[in-house]
DNA sequence: CCTCGTTCTGGAACCGGTTCCATGAATATC
DNA sequence: GATATTCATGGAACCGGTTCCAGAACGAGG
């Protein structure tokens, strides 16, 4: 409706110098100022961020890309780092990119290339080299959550250590028939989380000198997922553990209600425990590791905007924030029952 | 990087014709066309549409409004959106407002009055007539999710026939003693779901000649809230109820959970129906009335993108499309035992 | 008094596209 | 064969800002 034109002419000044004072770049004289400020407030003016950054090659705009928007962690992300941004005056433009799909491709070759943001934050996608170096070339900050990519800023926690430290918390319970229930390396999750809890599992049960084969199962991270491969892997008494460490919350509850419905008591005859955090997690007593999303969707966007504040050198960036998980210790975990079949004491 | 310009210089015509074989508009030879075409491709020309918006006004960008991410229907009907948009070449920007948050008032006034978008949906916020009007004058379409607003196009359901035949349900089961547990009109909840599905249960039980007093509870639309009102609500035998409607799917599981933990047969001593059609309702048998978020989410995006193609006028306009719930029977409803203690032949 | 540096302002170019308008060629109409 | 139409193309203006550059006003320093 009203360009800046209209502001200049209203305000008796020249369209350079109403840029100058509603920008505050360059030498404006106060009184100047006050008299293109009122007038910018009389007509409604609001500078069009697209014709500003046709010439400054800032749009005050960030893409996020990011497989799921449905499940927990991811939205967890998206809201915080919804948050933070709008706080800061961007907008954010969302990609869901379930991995490998169709429009993976399309997406980077046309929505990626066309300069509408300033930078990206990629959220458990892990893109290729060439990705990567397309939007370098671009000068577009890229902030990678959930694994790290090479060359670029990554945020994460550390899957393989807190895989190990939930399977030491079980061992350290005195089980040593422990099933792993998690995500296998060929599904649709593009980073290596799923390997690397499996890696943490096996390296805490080996060190303990625990038998492993056969102690993983394959699940989607989702609940009804976890209840139905908890409904298979429990129905038979013989081959039941006594202890299972789920990769996910949802993955674990799902497995505590059937542990529930096959009548198996939870954690007197089993005990589970999940990585995440999530807000069910108290409502089943589910013990875990928190993993705080929200944190890390804070901290991407933080790092993002400091990179477009002033752009580091790319081999400096070229790190990953590692932020901690914590224990939380409820009701779901506990010692198993004596071998002898009496209680433990 | 590139430019038309340069694309226009390497085949050797004018910028104005390159535009045109680009675009598709306007009179262009096929010869001359296959010459741009190729050499954009040549130097992986990308049309900058900010550039492009400059001057035609369409910026091929819609905002979304919506007050939660990671609740479940909202993540549904966003990423339906989210899929519909990206395959119409539209980019979607996401505005997180918590109904009546602070930053409310400033995004208005400042995210949407920079005309970065063609058009807007909104999700579960009802805008005030100033918010429409604005958007109105700016002639940018707007569609909402979830409840009507004055003179704008929009998709829901309806509540209230929803919450009878969830009510009418239970009772054509021989249940009189029902409980609706569901949001409160004072909660954080922008439009009338909450007190719609309060009426349309009133409206039932009314009909059926069953009292209503102390029948409905307050609760958050969340697992572990109604897990909280469960425990809370079916501890003392006495005043439990036969049947409860519960006004979400996850309001639902969760008194279900504490149901069972309490020792409450469902359905056998406790009916349970909810809405929304959730992916755990499978998992808990719940009775459900599916409401399809992915389908509103799609025809939102269709009807905003069909009023982009051909405006039509605001009055035409002013309509609400109903969309149908279905009954999905499951086993966490049944007949009430007998109140004479035998059970019911 | 002259020169220099600082502050302030306006004119004009520019970002990267689209579109209006004029011109010219090829084809159709009478 | 003269006159309309349709098709094809280039030049230039324009969208709404920012920024470069030149020039004016002013006080300070020599």
């Amino acid at each position: 409706m009203s360009a800046i034109a209209d502001v200049a002419r209203l305000a008796g000044v020249a369209k350079a110098t109403a840029s100058r004072a509603l920008s505050g770049r360059g030498y404006v004289s106060e009184v100047t100022r006050l008299k293109v400020v009122a007038a910018a407030r009389a007509i409604g003016y609001v500078a069009s961020p697209n014709a500003a950054s046709l010439v400054t090659g800032r749009t005050k705009s960030i893409g996020v890309i990011i497989p799921f928007i449905s499940r927990w962690f991811f939205s967890e992300v998206l809201e915080s780092m919804e948050e933070a941004l709008l706080a800061e005056g961007y907008d954010m433009t969302l990609y869901n990119l379930p991995a490998s799909s169709p429009e993976r491709d399309s997406v980077f070759e046309y929505f990626l290339a066309r300069k509408r943001f300033d930078g990206v934050i990629s959220v458990g996608v892990a893109l290729s080299e060439g990705e990567v170096d397309h939007l370098h070339r671009l000068g577009r900050p890229l902030v990678g959550i959930g694994g790290p990519i090479r060359g670029v800023q990554t945020i994460a926690i550390d899957d393989v250590a807190a895989a190990r430290l939930a399977t030491e918390h079980l061992l350290s319970l005195g089980h040593h028939d422990i099933l792993h229930i998690g995500g296998n390396q060929t599904d649709e999750m593009d980073f290596k989380v799923h390997s690397q809890r499996l890696t943490g599992f096996y390296a805490a049960m080996h060190e303990a000198g625990c038998r492993t084969e056969g102690a993983f199962f394959p699940c989607e991270f989702t609940m009804p997922s976890g209840y139905l491969v908890g409904l298979s892997v429990f129905g038979d008494p013989r081959s039941r553990p006594t202890a299972v460490f789920a990769a996910s919350d949802e993955i674990a509850i799902g497995l505590i209600v059937a542990a529930r419905e096959l009548g198996i008591q939870v954690p007197a005859d089993l005990s589970v425990i999940g990585i995440d955090g999530h807000p069910y997690a108290d409502m089943f007593r589910l013990t875990t590791l928190e993993q705080h999303p929200r944190r890390q969707g804070r901290l991407a966007v933080d790092t993002l905007l400091a990179e477009l504040e002033s752009p580091t050198h790319r081999e400096e960036s070229d790190q990953l924030t590692v932020l901690p998980t914590n224990l939380v210790f409820r009701s779901s975990t506990s010692a198993p029952r004596s071998p002898l079949g009496g209680s433990p004491d």
